[in-house]
DNA sequence: CTGTTTCCCATTGACGCCCATATAGGCCCA
DNA sequence: TGGGCCTATATGGGCGTCAATGGGAAACAG
């Protein structure tokens, strides 16, 4: 299947690395996505990961403004003052950089979240309190009724 | 990818000089820059810096229109009266000036911002701020959707 | 002559590239 | 069906290179 689904929580190293589960390495091999747009996530606490197209979808939409308006601007400040490239190591692995870490909150373990066409990378606590915080909000939103 | 991407804080030295982030050079060189166009920029406290072929593409704005005009007098006042031209030192590092830090509010300590086709220098209490009240506006734009 | 800028050189820590090990789960075979 | 083998995944670490930073000394300007 060629989403990204489920998550997992994996241990960084003495140096700074965390191993890209293996399932979410196979979704980006079948898309042929080399590099990676990571990006500060605009609503969690979280970096999203996907492929650079989702860049590209993103200039498409500042290149609709006016260039000098403060939306286009504030739109660029976080795509591309938000995001960066980076690129797996041979293992599969990935770093977590103060880029990553200084906005997830990530100190020594990290937990991956599939969002179906990208994924995420989140502190573990973050994710557990998010995760069971919208369980929450949507019971009460459909009641169990199944 | 030849696009400037992504945010990093440098500390300014004894004389007054920060690392340009090496990504950053990377993207100067193969653009083939060598002299930088250093602006004060147009909506944020942050200089923004580019190749001269930017200052190019503002002076043809103004030439398009009528020289006497008020607007085209403000718009050089701005490109011209606000920007000035700079090179990196032989370690890729640039003199902190006052024409950079009166506008910006940079003491020492600077956050480089990539901004796709340019980047900009910044306070670094200043960007957080303004990328984080971007990201809230955001978010009311588009309510979170898990 | 003196404060500032430019050109070098030194140090330290981070990162890329490579190889090693362990454990879990799948698979085969009896 | 039970047990052992085997492969892939997750993880650890060595080592060379490069980036970020600090500082000396020459060149320059006021």
């Amino acid at each position: 299947m060629n989403r990204f689904l489920s998550n997992a929580t994996h241990r960084i190293d003495a140096k700074g690395r965390v191993s890209v589960p293996s399932s979410f390495r196979a979704v980006l091999a079948r898309a042929g996505a080399e590099e990676l747009y990571v990006y500060q996530d605009f609503v969690f606490p979280a970096v999203s990961v996907a492929g650079p197209e989702v860049l590209d979808r993103f200039e498409r939409l500042i290149a609709a403004q006016d260039p000098f308006s403060v939306e286009a601007n504030k739109m660029s400040l976080l795509i591309h003052g938000g995001g960066v490239f980076m690129k797996l190591d041979g293992e599969g692995r990935l770093a977590m950089t103060d880029f990553i870490r200084s906005f997830t909150g990530i100190i020594d373990m990290v937990t991956f979240a599939g969002r179906g066409d990208h994924f995420q990378i989140w502190a573990p606590a973050a994710f557990e309190a998010t995760q069971a915080q919208a369980r929450q909000e949507r019971m009460r939103a459909t009641p169990p009724s199944v």
